[in-house]
DNA sequence: GCAGCGCGTGCAAACGAGTGTATGCACACG
DNA sequence: CGTGTGCATACACTCGTTTGCACGCGCTGC
């Protein structure tokens, strides 16, 4: 039993400010040992769980757990990650945390890091590149065991360079493009976007615009789909139908404004996220128009808010859980192995009440 | 020059394979020290520049500050945390990320901050307090320098209770209470709350409802105020007019359902949160009443998108940047000693268009 | 009865940085 | 010329954990 008080362990003791009550100072796995009388490292193989190569007594087992259950001893990730072995933790950068949208996939990053027993570090880059690059090579150096990267990041070419020979695994979610060289998991926006347009022209919208930020992750892509979308229904490429807007709630007022304020304005406008749409719905209702009946209005993303707007906002379903699930699976999950594969989800119409026939009488601006 | 290649250091050059191109391998003080010729603790002294008590000359941190920065060197935060120094990692937990007004915050904390150097660990609750226990274990087991906690924590008093004798400062912000012997910092409900009553009874409202959650950090605290202030103006107090709701978009719907379905229907509702309040402009509308003809609607906290609601919310603006400012200066800023200080920020009244006089013709149900 | 094998365990060397103490060296003074 | 002094640097141990290796004991087979 007590036959383990070898010099050294009653050294440490001594050292020590006292075996102390376990509240204040933590146990490490030496006062495990200690207490159970076995060697620190026996302890180490018994609840590190680890298939060991040296075989370990099962009364040996129930022992040390029950002193580590008792002595309420909680290893210390630190030292673990010191030796190389695994942080439990996953790096999540994102552009901007504001956004609902990356709100709401933090939120399903996080959950799903915890089913799967890590934590989440949080990187913000409020809407900087710079800082982004910054992030990484902090979050790099807190060896994170994954890292996500949440937006676009394309306006950094430097950084994914490093990104490709870093040593951990890295993917990219809503990134805008799978020709970057890194794993991403991304979301078929041309279908998305076409099933709006075609649900537009169905109900007989010709005059379709399009106002949202240029070259900005997934954005892009959901621009270039509504254009090819236009030409399979034949119907006129308008430049002034095309305005460049901000992606958050002022850009989706001022976009409507502009493209309400033209000689013949559109009856139907397809924004490339449901934050501009929520805007352009407010801004509509403080000129006196009506939506659907004067302008129908589509987001895209779904963010929760979309479905208690005024009136409930149509726009695409973003499957962003089952994003994160793909994503994670390519980091830390079964499929690790597999770094060079690039799901594509698909996203889901979801029609609401912001989308209706297109006006007898057309509103002219205000 | 070369002269210190001692023994220890030169074997593990051999063993490491090979100095690397560093961008794969992260150097090391002791590959700092080989490069530069001195030993690693000079390196460490320098590097970490603090006031050493042994002497460095000039040449020599010039000489390792360089190689440093040649080789592209980055401290360790796992090495640095196990010998006991400070992690720069603060850790933040939340009950609800996908809550707009919680998403804010971590923002405002995350910006805050990586101002001062540290990084964010996002502890992420899922509304439940068990899981919000277990992420206080490990986000002090990650030697986090201080936690943040955002929202309610009282349905949990073991949690306090642990918090209470625990070795890093911890703060909470939103708690609702400040009696529980942590520090926080909160807002002055009271004020808010009143002054949004005193707004709609200097517009004749005199049946004012109130719908939220029961016991949930601050809005325990503003149902409160809303009573005490009916009482300030002489308002009855209905049972009808006090509603439990679910704090989401849902529950909002949920609560204008049941409010206007009375006889005798209020008109104006009191919203404990932004949240409530667009759940409740959207079940306005849906059943056919104008806000604010037929009924006003308020909320609180100023989320985003409480500016672009149809119609723009008025609301009670929640001074979130200087809460967050106000408690990392408590845990991690200039004033960390004083750790029983509780600041209360003054929230502010923001009138937009959801609130407005009494309705000569009050709208029955539906 | 002894060699050998295998099982259970302990020893000790890492991991990277921080820090108290020792050591070497140069200069100045007696 | 010897010694004292102070500056610059190196050594060695520390943090808590993981892990390769070696050691001892008991059992079995010949």
């Amino acid at each position: 039993m007590a036959r383990a008080s070898c010099k050294a362990g009653h050294r440490r003791v001594v050292t020590r400010t006292q075996p102390q009550r376990g509240s204040t100072v933590a146990p490490t796995m030496r006062d495990i040992a200690l207490a159970t009388g076995v060697s620190q490292s026996t302890v180490s193989r018994v609840l590190s769980g680890t298939p060991t190569a040296v075989p370990i007594a099962e009364a040996t087992r129930q022992r040390v757990t029950e002193t580590a259950e008792r002595l309420g001893y909680r290893p210390n990730p630190l030292a673990r990650g010191l030796r190389g072995a695994s942080t439990m933790l996953l790096g999540v950068i994102v552009r901007d945390v504001t956004d609902p949208f990356f709100a709401g996939a933090i939120e399903a990053a996080s959950l799903e890091a915890n089913r799967r027993g890590y934590n989440v570090v949080l990187g913000h880059a409020h809407q900087s590149a710079d800082e982004a690059v910054a992030l990484w090579g902090i979050l790099e150096a807190r060896h994170c065991d994954a890292l996500l990267f949440l937006g676009d990041l394309r306006d950094r070419p430097e950084l994914i360079e490093d990104l490709k020979d870093t040593s951990i695994p890295v993917v990219a979610l809503w990134h805008g493009s799978r020709e970057s060289g890194i794993p991403t998991v991304s979301v078929d926006n041309r279908a998305g976007m076409a099933s709006v347009v075609d649900h537009l022209a169905r109900m007989g919208h010709q005059r379709i615009a399009f106002a949202g930020p240029k070259r900005l992750g997934d954005i892009t892509e959901r621009e270039d789909a509504y254009l090819q979308s236009l030409a399979r229904h034949r119907l006129a490429r308008r430049p002034e139908y095309l305005v460049d807007a901000a992606n958050d709630f002022a850009g989706g007022v001022e976009a409507l404004d502009v493209l309400m304020d033209l000689s013949r304005p559109p009856t139907a406008i397809v924004a490339p996220t449901d934050v501009l749409a929520i805007g352009m719905l407010h801004a509509a209702q403080r000129r006196g128009l009506r939506v659907p009946t004067d302008v129908s209005i589509s987001g895209f993303d779904d963010i929760p808010v979309a479905a208690v707007s005024v009136p409930a906002l149509t726009t695409v379903r973003m499957p962003t859980q089952a994003m994160v699930v793909a994503a994670l699976d390519l980091v830390i999950g079964p499929d690790a192995a597999v770094t060079d594969s690039h799901p594509v989800l698909q996203p889901e119409l979801v029609i609401r009440a912001s989308t209706g026939p297109v006006p007898t009488h057309p509103a002219e601006g205000a």
